[in-house]
RNA sequence: GGCGGUGUAGCUCAGUUGGUUAGAGCAUACGGCUCAUACCCGUAGUGUCCAGGGUUCGAAUCCCUGCGCCGCCA
């Protein structure tokens, strides 16, 4: 039983590099999980309240809802393309959501972790958040420069401090639940200095879930949009349901929200009694030329207008334009650096790693059976390589221990590992002037070579993985990739397909 | 200003609890191969491990100081 989250991403733009890595990385996750047999649920969606999404929304002229409606499905139709393969897409503007909001609010009043207080000072709606005068520049926003406002008005806090301890405590004894290690200490050093209680409620946003004891209060979105991991696996709705999947295995974000998610997050989980999640994998960002990605910089890149360029320069069904950009956000991404993305270094990696190896392995030792008059898998006539199953092994081995320390990144360099193996095996074997036992044990052990990188591949690259097992005649149909990836299961005489264009043909 | 992170080859990075000549990929150069998508394979490198000091028989690694960059907080 596997349950792994995303963030749910907020509504006041679309999906751009940086939240297609996040998913990227619980979607590859998620797959393996599936391959390795488990039951898996991985679960993202949208965050649609706030006083943010009210403003846009009477910008354009629209209600919160019609906007929400238009962006979500945005995000659902670009993660459809992706090829992420979620189980579900909640959306805090769901019943199912709003229901469980408010349940818990109510049991966390009624545990005594919320109490009435008020909140005084000058508020900026893009941070939501207040300030005291000294830290206003100008009068203005020091983050956003804009112009805030004097509020002061009632509200919910929640008792944070009262957890610092039992924070403190749960790290100590949980050395993997903030994953890399450098976030983990940075998580640590935060509530070592000290947890001051939050607002959770606002009476000036319409545009949320309204309090039910307290109607004229709407729960703040960040309590809000944290509560989607609970109502979407039916807390307080559906038991069976929940305690199959209740706690996530892994919840993926970037740094940015690391605090609301390693120490509010578990704080709300401890007053609920729940237990906490697995881990909390945080990833860095992407850079460009730099600096931070964003609207006002106007450095954003759309995910499908990266995938429609390389189709276009390349030729390629956008499919393997998709797999190309997974395998490019893995390979390059900001897992515990932030890195500069380029269009350039997508289209290197494109050419490098995915043309001029991995598809020229299989153009060549295709073409090469062609040529032969070869298209069944040859036999090896009982000969196995001991040396090319025990290298292979070592690779798949150190394959899995990287997924298991949730470094996908590290688990995609075993398999070029194999790739350069492979191209290596072939120059040494030299098939195409070996006499015809010794080629056709060359290739049988190339075929098999192949066989496995694909299966290997099938979390980062679904589509490009799936029409390579096809044309070795080899049913992926509910593929174990705990028994698929045992050495020789390729059967000799299978009729394979050889007809395969290069899958990612040479740029210009 | 405080806290934290980070600084290793031209580029992107890895370096486990201190332990021989500091590693990988890309890029570069040279050689080989010619089945293949002018691909692939082999060889070669180059490093003030940010700087300075300290601990130690021994430091990229531990400690102190400074500098650069990043993040969070005030």
């Amino acid at each position: 039983m596997f349950y792994i989250t995303t963030p749910i991403y907020y509504v006041n733009a679309r999906p751009h590099l940086g939240t297609t890595y996040t998913t990227v990385i619980a979607d590859v996750i998620a797959r393996y999980y599936r391959l390795m047999g488990e039951d898996t649920f991985f679960l993202t969606g949208t965050d649609e309240h706030g006083i943010n999404i009210q403003r846009i929304a009477e910008s354009k002229q629209i209600t919160p809802q019609q906007h929400c409606d238009e962006i979500s499905s945005i995000f659902q139709e670009t993660w459809r393309k992706l090829g992420i393969q979620y189980d579900d897409f909640i959306r805090t503007s769901e019943d199912r959501h709003i229901k469980i909001v408010q349940k818990v609010f109510e049991s966390l009043l009624n545990k005594g972790v919320l109490y009435k207080g008020f909140y005084k000072g000058w508020y900026c709606p893009h941070c939501e958040s207040y300030y005291n005068f000294e830290e206003l520049e100008e009068a203005n926003c020091p983050v956003h420069q804009n112009k805030v406002d004097y509020l002061e008005e009632e509200t919910y806090f929640f008792s944070w401090s009262k957890y610092q301890e039992k924070l403190l405590e749960y790290y100590a004894n949980h050395p993997g639940f903030v994953v890399p290690e450098n976030r983990y200490r940075e998580i640590i050093s935060f509530v070592e200095r000290g947890l001051k209680d939050i607002s959770v409620s606002r009476t000036s946003v319409s545009w949320g879930i309204p309090v039910v004891s307290s109607p004229e209060h709407t729960v703040y979105v960040w309590l809000d949009a944290l509560l989607n991991y609970l109502s979407a696996v039916g807390f307080n709705s559906d038991g069976a349901l929940f305690s199959f999947w209740w706690p996530p295995g892994v919840q993926v974000m970037a740094k940015d929200i690391l605090r609301q998610h390693a120490a509010l997050w578990p704080a709300v989980l401890m007053a609920l009694d729940l237990p906490l999640p697995g881990h909390i994998m945080v990833h860095e960002y992407f850079l460009v030329t730099g600096s931070r990605m964003s609207k006002t910089r106007g450095n954003v890149f759309d995910p499908l207008v990266l995938i429609d360029e390389l189709s276009k320069l390349s030729g390629v069904d956008p499919q393997i334009s998709t797999d190309a950009l997974r395998y490019f956000l893995i390979k390059d991404g900001p897992e515990r650096n932030d890195s500069d993305f380029s269009f350039e270094s997508f289209i290197n990696r494109f050419k490098v790693d995915l043309a001029n190896d991995w598809g020229n392995l299989i153009n060549r030792t295709f073409g090469l059976m062609l040529r032969v008059g070869l298209n069944k898998v040859p036999d090896p006539d009982e000969l196995y390589d001991s040396e090319f199953k025990t290298e292979i092994q070592k690779y798949i081995k150190l394959y899995h221990q990287c997924f298991f320390q949730l470094s996908p990144k590290e688990a995609l360099n075993q398999i070029c590992a194999i790739l350069r193996f492979l191209n290596t095996y072939i120059d040494i074997h030299r098939p195409w002037s070996a006499e015809e036992k010794k080629r056709d044990n060359c290739l049988y052990h190339i075929l098999e070579g192949i066989r496995i990188v694909s299966i290997l591949m099938l979390p980062f690259m679904p589509f490009s993985s799936e029409l390579i097992l096809r044309s070795l005649n080899y049913c992926t149909d509910k593929l174990d990739l705990r028994t698929e990836t045992s050495l020789f299961k390729i059967k000799p005489h299978t009729p394979i397909f050889l007809n395969l264009p290069p899958l990612f043909p040479r740029l210009k």
